[in-house]
RNA sequence: GGCCUCAUCGUCUAGCGGCUAGGACGCCAGGUUCUCAUCCUGGUAACAGGGGUUCGAUUCCCCUUGAGGCUACCA
């Protein structure tokens, strides 16, 4: 009965991927899988004025670093330089004609707005002959003054239609006289324009109101409003997944669907996500871009379990939160998603991001890390012997239970990267006497020192160790632990001499006891 | 201002007329072979307010309040 369903994300090329943006290009895709149907990024660049250099390859560097699988539409020029990408090379593809490094791939290209100029013009043309789009011939001036005149009589700001009345005769004198024009939707201002929105139910909005939205602007571009209905007709989208924002200019889009005699696509309008303060998600109170977060070192895995999250659940009584992309998209039902807005609290990420973190190998883990303890000046100051991977692994390994995010790899426990000084440390050991502190470390470098090299196990060392410690084994292990880290904390003395190694330990230790 | 939307612990949420209002994050306390972390156990904390409808409302309806969105030749 229904047909196929094909969904699209379409950005604007103006920079970062906004989580928001993410989110919906999350739901959009996992709507897909759950139902069959298809994925397909579309560019929407009609704003020159926002454009952003290199925005587009960002998106689909994105894309393809979280997984969100499109199979058609625009990609990165496998031949191109900054391709890293390995998308399906069955299908024929098509350079685009502006960007020289991005390629398209379906049969209901161009995919990038800037390319599909005559098409909009051609059917703005179209509206205006069947009487439901007319040319504007307004300065902007001239719209501000009646703007301005309109708010200071207490009215809703709308187009007063002065151009409606021109004649034929006089539009084509000025255009001949290289005036410049604008094309208006014609609103059809009786009755009311009702729309069932998948998440929100029945909506419904008073046709006087809605106002003759510009579809082509001055520059020959169209904007939004028309461009999106026109490509969501032609390239055939049976749901429209967007952000709540869109909901009030739906109705002037399905006037624009019924001025053309084609069918309605089904909408869904996502709710927004919110800063703790609860307006609409800023760059001012934290950071918004997907960038942001990978540079901070949390993992995909993690941001889009938190993202789904944010205005979904499983629901069916379960009770399940952490979720892999490919089970969500079995599980995943719009009729889930919430209409109220999600604050965005990255409290719940860190934890999410942990959870994925323990999940890794410690081969795993010490691939993602290295371009982290990289940008560590403790790290670079580092002798090559702790820069290895043995020996990085192991500092990974016992720090994969403590880590937040990858950014901080290194961070609590730089005494695996350098000397420690003891000075003031030594002080703070406990009440203990000078000569027990003595009688300590002593014990300990016996200890250690009867372990052999080849026997310097993890699981040796502690058990070398507890034996000796016997009852207090805070007389031993305390003074043990500070002597290795000459920190107030971390983690077990036994971790300690194990990453550090025998002689590095054994040297801390003499030079702890010779201080 | 007008129009539209939304409203359960601090945050993300379950709930779809009858529940001691559940879970997760955070926070607090205790435990787990020294500190930290992990892990485990327990605890703290919510139905915005007022009217209806009903034997009975967190749940249905209305109003108020609050929040958000739109009101651009931005998307």
């Amino acid at each position: 009965m229904d047909k196929k369903v094909r969904v699209r994300f379409a950005p604007s090329p103006t920079g970062y991927m906004h989580v928001g943006n993410f989110r919906t290009a999350l739901y959009t895709y996992l709507f897909a899988k759950k139902t069959g149907g298809e994925f397909l990024l579309r560019i929407e660049d009609t704003d020159k004025n926002r454009f952003v250099e290199n925005s587009i390859e960002n998106i689909i560097t994105l894309l393809e670093w979280s997984g969100l699988i499109y199979s058609e539409g625009v990609f990165v020029n496998p031949k191109s330089k900054i391709s890293n990408s390995k998308q399906n090379p069955n299908s024929e593809m098509t350079n685009s004609t502006s960007y020289p490094d991005l390629v398209e791939i379906g049969n209901f290209g161009p995919y990038i707005q800037s390319e599909r100029l005559d098409s909009y013009k051609e059917y703005a043309q179209k509206l205006i002959e069947n009487g439901t789009a007319y040319y504007c011939f307004c300065t902007e001036q001239d719209l501000e003054a009646m703007r301005n005149e309109q708010i200071a009589n207490k009215q809703a700001p709308m187009y007063n239609r002065s151009c409606l009345k021109l004649s034929t005769e006089e539009i084509q004198q000025k255009i001949a006289a290289g005036e410049k024009y604008v094309i208006r939707q014609k609103i059809n201002t009786e009755g009311f324009t009702k729309y069932t929105d998948l998440i929100r139910g029945e909506i419904e909005f008073k046709n006087e109101l809605l106002d003759d939205q510009i579809l082509m602007k001055s520059d020959g571009y169209p904007t939004y409003n028309f461009a999106n209905v026109v490509d969501d007709h032609l390239m055939s989208i049976s749901h429209v997944l967007r952000g709540e924002e869109y909901v009030s200019s739906t109705p002037k889009y399905i006037q624009l669907y019924q001025n053309f005699g084609w069918d309605v696509p089904e909408f869904a309008h996502l709710p927004l996500l919110l800063n703790p303060d609860k307006t609409k998600l800023s760059k001012r109170q934290g950071d918004v871009a997907v960038e942001d977060y990978i540079k901070k070192g949390y993992l995909k895995e993690a941001i889009i379990n938190f993202v789904v999250l944010l205005g979904w659940n499983i629901g069916d009584g379960s009770t399940q939160e952490v979720f892999s992309l490919a089970e969500l998209e079995q599980v995943f039902d719009l009729k889930r998603v919430h209409k109220a807005g999600a604050v965005f609290d990255l409290k719940k990420l860190d934890w999410l991001n942990a959870q994925y973190i323990k999940k890794l190998s410690v081969d795993e883990l010490y691939e993602k890390s290295l371009e982290f303890f990289a940008q560590k000046d403790f790290y670079n100051n580092a002798a090559p012997d702790v820069k290895t991977e043995t020996y990085l692994k192991k500092v990974l390994q016992i720090e994969q239970e403590r880590l937040n995010n990858l950014s901080e790899v290194g961070e609590n426990n730089q005494f695996f990267f350098a000397p420690i000084a003891y000075d003031k440390v030594m002080l703070n050991w406990k009440d203990m006497l000078p000569e027990a502190l003595q009688e300590s470390l002593q014990k300990s470098i016996e200890t250690l020192s009867g372990i052999a090299e080849e026997n310097w196990e993890l699981k040796n060392i502690e058990e070398k160790l507890f034996a000796v410690a016997g009852d207090k084994k805070g007389d031993l292990l305390w003074p043990l632990r500070v002597a290795l880290s000459g920190a107030q904390k971390s983690p077990s003395p036994m971790e300690l001499a194990w990453v550090l190694g025998k002689t590095e330990s054994l040297q801390r230790l003499q030079n702890a006891l010779e201080r």
